[in-house]
DNA sequence: TGTACATCAGTGAACGCGCGTTCACTGATGTAC
DNA sequence: TGTACATCAGTGAACGCGCGTTCACTGATGTAC
């Protein structure tokens, strides 16, 4: 506590001194330059740590050494700012989605469209276990329905749609069993995400888990 | 507020005129007769409509009619009511699994495995549909772990590997895919049930639930 | 270029809330003689 | 059978905590003239 206080006040001084207009994310003064986006950033490090219930709006204005109302002068309430930070969080499962994807390297196409269906899967339980506490919060606060977004192609849910689209072109995917798909993988990779991270199935040990992701996804290969 | 005192004071009131020895869940003048179990139930209706998060002692008393610190002669705090009320809330699920299978009436041995194990999966949905609040407070504590327990045939995790027993036994399922295929058959039913209650998938329209469900438990079968 | 003034983005104090937990207590119960 | 007394299962008051939110405020910024 006291080592946080000390670290941002260090930091303030450092840049009133060195610098003569402000920074775009640090403190110049009396007002802060970006705030905004530093509370969003204070408040995403403490969902890390602590999940959804951790995103406080007086622990987010003290981690960004800011009065615990100030806050209201860049968000509507609590849950406006919860839900950005978790939009965002969802915006990082998507991203290391699309990371994981891009590293696949098999040539025959069908094979291809099949492993990055499981980089994919893969992708979304790393996530799940690497950053349990953005997980959480991920899902922790209600989206527009994915079936119905706006841009549907930039969240997970597209992504996931994206890949099994892709079996169908490259004939890996007869398109009578395309219908639904997304339900059956989806719900595969988040129910054992969730017993991993949440659930009962948290104090198995590693390579017990990667038995278990592995027949997941066998699974749903040869499910669907 | 005042019309659950009131209603306490007449039960009250009623029990001392009309009986002469305290029933076994009513209260009967200072001393409560059966306070532990009046707490459970009183915590676990709370769960019912909210969650574990509802399950807050002094929310439990007050439904109990009883003072807020009287709870701590039956239990050592908070944690220790709410993994009773966890547990009471995977038996309810435990018991819905076993009422569903008992009900597969197929005669055909292979299919009946199937059946059976299908009938635990919808049951399984079924409950966190139904009952989202005890749902999500079956899996909001730490139990001792399923694969550790020590009457594992008992809860949820015990039925579904007795399922699985049954289709190797019947000849159904090869006994090469036998290992790990409790990883496979929960995550996926845990998962719908996850997305649908708690997820992003909360607001689709029935029929959309009733294909997505279908399409989950085929994908199992086949891919098992 | 300099100045008056409106607007913006912070602050500090306070409100009201509900929580888990502890304390000293007291009424009810049951047991020993 | 009656009585003294230990034990048990409740009570009421209080502690200390952290929360979201609102209020009147003030220092900083930017704009019109």
């Amino acid at each position: 506590m006291l080592t946080v206080v000390t670290f941002a006040m260090l930091a303030l001084s450092v840049d009133t001194v060195n610098m003569s207009k402000p920074a775009a994310s640090a403190r110049a003064g009396y007002h802060h330059g970006n705030l905004r986006e530093a509370l969003v950033d204070a408040a995403l490090a403490l969902a890390r740590t602590g999940g959804p219930d951790a995103v406080v709006l007086r622990a987010v204005s003290r981690e960004a050494g800011v009065s615990h109302n100030a806050a209201y002068r860049h968000f509507a309430d609590h849950q406006d700012l919860l839900g950005l930070v978790s939009e965002r969080c969802m915006d990082e499962l998507a991203a290391l989605m699309n990371r994981h994807i891009a590293r696949v390297r098999t040539r025959n196409p069908v094979e291809r469209a099949w492993a990055r269906l499981s980089a994919t899967g893969r992708a979304y339980i790393d996530f799940a276990r690497s950053e349990p506490g953005w997980f959480r919060t991920a899902f922790s606060a209600a989206h527009p329905s994915p079936t119905e977004e706006a841009e549907p192609v930039e969240g997970p849910y597209g992504i996931l749609a994206a890949r099994l689209d892709e079996l169908v072109e490259v004939g890996a995917l007869p398109a009578s069993r395309r219908p639904n798909a997304e339900y059956a993988a989806w719900s595969m990779v988040h129910g054992l995400s969730s017993l991993l991270v949440e659930g009962p199935l948290g104090a198995i040990p590693e390579p017990e888990v990667a038995r278990a992701v592995d027949t997941v996804l066998a699974v749903v290969r040869r499910g669907l």
